[in-house]
DNA sequence: CTTGTTTATCTAAAAAATTAGTAGTAGATT
DNA sequence: AATCTACTACTAATTTTTTAGATAAACAAG
């Protein structure tokens, strides 16, 4: 579009659902691919499509084992989950993460258990 | 698709960029919104189209003001916030916020300053 | 009151994303 | 070897999303 720009190296839907069977995984086939996806299953060249794009974006890279191919993530899921993180902080929390938890801890949104897990987590990364 | 179904009630990025003007401005018309949009900014018809989707949606509501409509949101950003933060920790994080905190805080990708706030919004949240 | 301007609605073209068919190939089977 | 099978590559149809033109209505200016 134009005032409508895209967020460099976002995947769309599709493309992610098919990632994160991969990143699951950590490698196979299509049909592995298929396997662990929820019914009704796309077809086989559905999911090939996919993988094709995810190859020419560089998330994806294939080894030749016996005469198939075995699909595997270039991308880590953590270094993917950044980026998503990263622009979801931006849009919605001023790109603070405090402010995010701010407002979910005001929301009642999180439990006593996770308010004590965040607490430990925030302490120990506070004095190494 | 079929294994790749759409998660309900989420925009697409060009609604989404539409809302984020409308919740920054609380209430504006259609010109307003492109007033607000970076170049090249997109045309009257184009943002009208969106406004329309949005209404269809419910996420968007107007009022008749003078001789035309101003357009204000009918979901408030948090509420929002809320499904797109929910679906990023489901497929990201296990569903677990404290999961989240823990990955950023090992990556230092939060700040001192940011750990302390965090630290602050817990402790208050704690013991209310 | 006629002409220009603004703006909402309707329609549809264009682009992007999703889905899937077909063909070709290499290896397994009889 | 001829046939069958499983797979990748290529192509294309379909659907969704994005973009915007054309039309019509409301109002303002001369």
């Amino acid at each position: 579009m134009a005032g409508l720009k895209r967020r460099k190296q976002e995947l769309t839907r599709g493309e992610e659902e098919v990632m994160q069977v991969l990143w699951e995984l950590g490698k196979g086939t299509v049909n592995d691919i298929i396997g662990r996806m929820p019914d009704p299953k796309p077809k086989y060249t559905t999911v090939a499509t996919f993988i094709r794009i995810l190859e020419n974006k560089e998330f994806v890279r294939h080894e030749t084992v016996g005469k198939g191919f075995v699909y595997y993530p270039a991308v880590a899921k953590e270094e993917y989950a950044r980026t998503v993180v990263g622009n979801m902080l931006a849009s919605y929390f001023d790109g603070s993460m405090s402010n995010m938890v701010s407002f979910f801890s005001r929301q009642e949104d999180i439990s006593a258990r996770e308010l004590d897990e965040i607490m430990d987590i925030v302490e120990k990364a506070r004095k190494p």
